[in-house]
DNA sequence: TTGAAAGCGTTACCAT
DNA sequence: ATGGTAACGCTTTCAA
């Protein structure tokens, strides 16, 4: 186990040829071998410590002050930069927080969400790893990210994870696994935010307002069931609702299609996806004909500006989401003291907005 | 400024069996120590080679059967997970793609780009590691990149690299450095979307239209310069067209505000940053009593849907743009044959679409 | 077929 | 005030 590496150094002694893993003959143009400390202190004319000691600015030691500017002249000449990996492996744990992503923009809203999300916790100082876990099983995803050791993980539920999988990444040395869907993950902070709380509140506001017999648009894209599902089942839960599921792509085609065969439904009310939907479907409603909200009321969810643009403005499902910042700090909170954030904790809520479209 | 290694996290605590440098004593909740390939070695009762052999399918040795299986039940047993930073020191190599992102969605069309570029570099197995780089100057930025030696830098623009930059970013073993922005740096591959065109289709649609006095909305909003100004810059150097610039916020008050003095302004054209911010506008603009597009000429861009659901339907310019796989695929020949691909790399065309705003 | 050991770049202890 | 050195977890010759 002796690292007798390169041994008592003569600071003159000259470079070695190729310190690069030999693994591959240099084609051609051998490619510039990346300096490290140890080609500071070569340069510097001190040891590798030394290097480490300036360049932290390590208050445990003292370093005169021409040392430190040999050593400072030297990393900037040879454009020294420290290697992030072999300083977290030799620290035994990474400031990583490993965020999956589903392959598919979920609407502005949440898109807007996520990335204030990064912002807030690149400003902690953590370092943000979008993960793309496309059909990939719970098993597997928790491996994959599991290899990059995060300090973190925030699931927002494109896999579904069970509690061997949330070992799994603690084990690895996360001391936060927080999901943010609808369902909790035992052994995982749950930062619930249950979509089905929307899908309920419209349906209410729709009974209230006399409809009954009410059309659940969903998005036949992939990747959105993770929220439509929940905002679908929470319509089903109202009393005195008769959902029907309608699934609608976002084209002006899948809309028409299906506003072509409205008046065979024998419905009174939609409640669409989001905003978005429901602005093309009430657009195809309109060319068919038909009178918003006399014919049929419209919902739509999210509160996106154009809704307020429309005419008539629809009505919608407001939410208050957390922000950005506030989640991060949590995130933050979870890492430096995993015992202290357990549990549940709600942050999501909704609430029926009322314009003209219902 | 960061010190991203002095982060305020307690070094894991010592195992019983002291593998770990017993430099604090244990606080409370000893974690349990994260199981390494040696741990694997030991519980199956090999050596760590073996194990290594094993778990990477090494077709240059052949393992017995027996040992195969041993050294899988023990890593399944114990809940092992390689360690992808020791590996990559190791290596020598990442597969890290450092993505900059600004701090602002810069509108669904690149959303949706990005995304997709994302998932098919995740496709291509590489990791994507998704940096904020809010205020950082050119050589900050190069240098916190530089960390985690990234093997490709995807930039879009956020920050302006000088040519020393890019080196810093090589020397630390970038194999591509790629611009998408404007403007080619020295040294980088330049994949050239050039915003300008943008602004000149929509100008020059409007002048061929009969209209020269033409307001440019930007927006208010952080961030999104990087393709306002461009976009800006191209329509004013299309001939004939006597631009004035206004400034407007994503909000309705905003577009209420300026929609409340337009009379004044003497326009007979908008272009707009884009489909939403036009459709803002024209909202506000039909409230205040002005037809679209009689008294005024609106025209977006993107060619979003919701263009197409309005009332005049929206004007826009198309902007065709390199599919995800593509550009991914193009990293990727990069990366795997740096001298390859080089030089300029026009990317991205528009076209001017009327509908019935203009 | 398997094992011992070197080394990737860093930092922190312990000597000078 | 500095410098030697071990160790972080992993892969890969080289020997046995």
């Amino acid at each position: 186990m002796s690292h007798s590496s390169n041994a008592p150094i003569p600071p003159s002694s000259p470079k070695p040829r190729s310190r690069r893993t030999p693994a591959t003959p240099p084609p051609e143009p051998a490619p510039a071998p990346v300096p490290t400390s140890a080609d500071v202190a070569r340069l510097a004319g001190v040891s590798r410590a030394t290097v480490s000691y300036v360049l932290n600015n390590a208050e445990a030691v003292r370093i005169s002050e021409p040392t430190r500017r040999k050593v400072r002249e030297a990393a900037e000449e040879l454009g020294y930069v420290p290697h992030a990996a072999a300083r977290s492996l030799r620290a035994g744990h990474t400031r990583i927080v490993l965020l999956p992503t589903s392959h598919v923009p979920v609407g502005p809203l949440y898109s807007a969400f996520l990335n204030e999300l990064q912002w807030a916790l690149r400003r902690l100082d953590y370092t943000v790893v979008q993960y793309g876990s496309l059909g990939l099983t719970g098993d597997e995803a928790a491996r994959a990210w599991a290899e990059l050791r995060p300090v973190a993980v925030i699931s927002l539920g494109e896999v579904s994870l069970s509690a061997h999988n949330v070992a799994t990444l603690k084990r690895a040395g996360a001391r936060a696994v927080i999901t943010l869907g609808p369902v909790g993950v035992p052994g995982a902070h749950a930062l619930v935010m249950d979509q089905a709380e929307v899908g309920a509140r419209a349906a209410a506001h729709l009974v209230e307002r006399g409809r009954n017999r009410i059309g659940v648009i969903v998005p036949e894209e992939d990747g959105l069931e993770l929220f439509s599902a929940p905002r679908l089942a929470g319509a089903r839960s109202v009393p005195g609702a008769r959902t029907q599921v309608l699934p609608m792509a976002y084209t002006e085609e899948s809309a028409a299609e299906l506003a072509g065969r409205w008046r065979s439904l024998g419905l009174d009310a939609v409640f669409a996806y989001n905003d978005e939907y429901a602005m093309l479907l009430m657009r195809a409603l309109q060319d068919e004909g038909l009178d918003v909200p006399g014919d049929v009321a419209v919902m739509g969810a999210d509160d996106l500006l154009i809704g307020r643009l429309l005419r008539p403005r629809l009505s919608t499902v407001q939410i208050e989401l957390p922000t950005g910042d506030h989640l991060a700090s949590l995130v933050d909170r979870a890492v430096r003291e995993p015992s202290e954030i357990t549990g549940r904790h709600d942050l999501m809520s909704a609430t029926a907005v009322r314009r003209e479209s219902t």
